[in-house]
DNA sequence: TGACGTCAAGATCCG
DNA sequence: CGGATCTTGACGTCA
């Protein structure tokens, strides 16, 4: 079982994609950014290694129009060496990769022009794929399309031209059941008709439900089911509601119980689980080690590490809670380490206790910096003091300091990213 | 015609 | 001029 998460990690160097509007996509231009973007990808790669995440879903804008009709941009012969040593250290570390073109890949389309888009993204995302040397179980998860008035009659379209497709595409396409269009029946419709294995989505199912009678762990296996040997373990979508946000967005964090409850209740744990959640990595190292049996506390320490200010921004007196809960333990709660710290992160902002915090990350850094660095952060500091600045201007000209000064445990802390 | 989602790029504003 | 903040892009469907 692998914990995983898509396409961005926050709080690391290194790891940002670049992009590019249309009118800018020349060749010279484009091979600059898929280059960037490789060395970020690699980046990425390294990160989840290094925190033993399994599982990772691969943005698509790594070549920035890849797919479009008007742009050709030889990427494959220009990048080939370099995909093809990221792909080697990916298979090196078991890592499990896939990609997820976004909701304007329609194949089932009534008009042909979108038809054809929707394969040659197929086509683009296959061939990254293609040129990591990934397996079969590296996927391309796909949703069904639009319905345009007759479901049964849009299914068939999604069938036949999913038929037009090349081998290389079919062996790695994958469906998930949508939020507004096809449900799980839907999608297992198709599926009986195709051979395609289904993603199970959670949210998207609760919120475009079918097969009532069925548990949504009856389901997972049903989808589950639908996975055959070389397409490796079968595969879900796992996400939260955002508390307040507009119907099926996904949530800024992971409710750690809420999880771990979805997680118990789970018969067969032989499955990958992608978390689709705003904050990305920080969600699935939390989830990762909520459902570690016996999870060394050094692993929470790391964390906390990364979450000290970020608390102790909000609150002083968590702050001293959870490092008072972390003191000489052989053994922490993990659920309730997490949900200290989801609970102060969810404070509104505290004027007293975001200058507190500002204050001790400068006290790292005063020493060392210079006259200027210093002199603006005396003016950044009264004027946040007066309102009239925000913290994020502080925060950012500390991160720049710590980079300046190369302050490794400040430069990895969650507080400068969230 | 705008909302949907996404997050930098790009544009503009401010001191 | 540098930094902060606001707007746009790129895609297809559907109300």
């Amino acid at each position: 079982m692998s914990i995983g998460f898509a396409c961005l990690v926050i709080g690391k160097l290194n790891t940002s994609l670049s992009h590019c509007r249309i009118k800018n996509a020349t060749t010279s231009n484009l091979r600059m950014i898929a280059c960037a973007n490789l060395l970020a990808l690699e980046a990425m790669i390294d990160y989840n290694i290094q925190q033993e995440i399994s599982l990772f879903r691969i943005s698509s804008d790594i070549i920035p129009f890849a797919s479009h009709p008007e742009i050709k941009f030889a990427w494959q012969r220009e990048f080939g060496e370099c995909l093809k040593s990221i792909g080697s250290k990916i298979k090196r570390a078991g890592l499990r990769v896939s990609m997820h073109p976004g909701q304007y890949t329609v194949l089932n389309s009534p008009q042909e022009q979108v038809v054809e888009k929707a394969i040659a993204d197929l086509r683009y995302h296959a061939a990254f794929l293609d040129a990591l040397s990934a397996g079969q179980e590296s996927k391309i998860i796909l949703h069904v399309g639009g319905v345009y008035g007759d479901k049964t009659k849009a299914s068939a379209a999604f069938i036949k031209n999913y038929k037009r497709l090349d081998p290389h595409i079919h062996r790695r396409l994958v469906i998930e059941n949508d939020d507004n269009n096809y449900s799980v029946e839907d999608v297992l419709q198709i599926s009986r008709a195709t051979g395609i294995p289904v993603v199970f989505d959670n949210l998207h199912h609760l919120i475009n439900p079918s097969l009532q009678d069925y548990s949504q762990y009856e389901l997972i296996k049903l989808c589950g089911s639908t996975w055959k040997t070389d397409d490796g373990k079968p595969k879900i979508h796992y996400s939260q509601v955002k508390a307040g946000g507009s119907r099926g967005s996904h949530s800024d964090t992971i409710v750690v119980r809420e999880f771990l409850d979805f997680y118990t209740g789970l018969p067969d744990k032989d499955i990958d689980i992608m978390l689709e959640v705003k904050d990305k990595n920080l969600s699935a190292i939390k989830s990762i080690n909520a459902v570690h049996p016996d999870l060394p506390v050094r692993r929470l320490e790391e964390e906390w590490a990364r979450y000290k200010y970020l608390v102790l921004s909000k609150s002083a007196s968590m702050y001293n809670e959870i490092r008072n809960m972390l003191r000489n333990k052989h053994r922490v709660d993990t659920v309730h380490f997490y949900e200290m710290i989801d609970k102060a992160r969810t404070l509104p902002e505290n004027r007293e206790a975001e200058l507190n915090a500002v204050q001790h990350v400068w006290g790292y850094l005063d020493q060392d910096c210079s006259e200027a660095e210093c002199k603006r952060f005396q003016k950044l500091l009264q004027q946040y003091t007066e309102g009239t600045t925000r913290v994020e201007s502080l925060k950012r000209h500390l991160l720049k300091c710590a980079f300046n000064q190369n302050v490794q445990y400040l430069k990895n802390s969650y507080y400068f990213y969230i």
